[in-house]
DNA sequence: TGTACATCAGTGAACGCGCGTTCACTGATGTAC
DNA sequence: TGTACATCAGTGAACGCGCGTTCACTGATGTAC
């Protein structure tokens, strides 16, 4: 008994590293083409399998996908979340909105994967919720940005907009014709300045009473 | 000679109105399914006509997409230029803000169109010219609610930062689920609110001499 | 006015293609005796 | 130790499907005489 869990155990582990090798082929192929391109042939030939094997650790298109956002999301939250213990009393602005630009830049997949599922909403509910869930962790995070500096209504509010204006720079900006990929990178970076900069010099006390 | 220019010039006004016509159909559909998931024979179907007669007024599946964009593009201006003729001296960022958010909360099509080729970026070289010429018209007029505020390449930097902000309210908060349409709207307008309320406050001579 | 012909928007069926997914099978590895 | 059997990750070929696009054709309208 005691070893056949082991064993299970060991299996287990197994399939995990599996499906995470899976999904470092499908991030390798999403930097390449655009996501709702990338086709499960695509991923298995990028990981040097077949296309059948996929489904022996996902499912169907969709649970791998989702699987890619969420490992990526994880690793998002951490990063911001030690930000943030660095310097509990006040957060800066300027740290959140560079570490979030980065991340979304260098992690496409995670990038692609957020704007395709805002923009056709259609989804398994469960994975609708799991999305839905990381955003508002997110969110929490983008919090501290504001907190003791309004009150708790206004500051959801300023995470909100926060978040909608970096996924726009992200949007806009990230493959802007004619440019290579170090010049968008610094043209982001420029205008995620300029929203840290107006966020550090607000008084929203007093501009949202 | 003569007559015969006539005939030649109401046939090309007739091929003109058709063509709306075939766009009109197209952002009906737009606006119940995601972009990405349009096929010609969803618009023929809506237009009420065979697909095949659609190749009679665009070239491909492309052309038609950019036309709708690029003639939604232009009311869009035109609207925008209004605002700014009303009142040349001293442009409101919320009126803009919220000319913006209502014209791409209700053309569908237009705000698909664009985050699509942002995303995307692979277009017919003339295509991308045609929408790139259209971006800067817009920014230009953005331009107008930083002039006298700030240096020459600093109104352009905050156009782009409007620009892009915008975008992302959109795309984030368009679609979120489990929200209606009319409160996605509202709260979209309440964050364009924040943008608005933050340009109007903030000293940008001051912030980025 | 009547007839033969030209034009051309619009049609319906068909094309090749790439997609997500399935499934009977293989072959290496582990287990039982 | 050797043999028969079980397990199961991985395979390659095939499936049905929807797509963009093409093309020979139709039929209404206009033109020439």
């Amino acid at each position: 008994m005691r070893g056949k869990n082991t064993l299970n155990r060991l299996k287990e582990q197994e399939r995990e590293v599996r499906k995470n090798l899976i999904i470092d082929a499908a991030e390798r192929v999403f930097s390449v083409k655009p996501f709702d391109n990338v086709s499960m042939r695509d991923i298995a030939d990028e990981a040097g399998m077949a296309v059948s094997s996929l489904y022996t650790y996902f499912p169907d298109q969709q649970s791998l996908f989702v699987g890619a956002t969420l490992r990526d999301g994880e690793i998002l939250v951490k990063k911001l979340e030690s930000i943030i213990a660095a310097n509990p009393g006040r957060v800066n602005a300027g740290d959140i909105i560079n570490t979030f630009i980065d991340y979304l830049n260098e992690h496409e997949s995670y990038f692609r994967m957020m704007t395709h599922f805002m923009l056709h909403g259609s989804l398994a509910p469960d994975s609708t919720e799991k999305i839905n869930a990381m955003m508002r962790r997110i969110l929490d995070l983008f919090d501290h940005v504001f907190k003791n500096r309004t009150s708790d209504t206004n500051i959801r509010r300023l995470s909100h907009y926060l978040f909608a204006a970096l996924n726009g720079i992200l949007i806009t900006f990230r493959r802007y014709p004619g440019r290579s990929d170090e010049e968008a990178l610094r043209h982001m970076k420029h205008i995620g300045a300029v929203i840290g900069g107006m966020i550090q010099a607000t008084d929203f006390k007093k501009l949202f009473p």
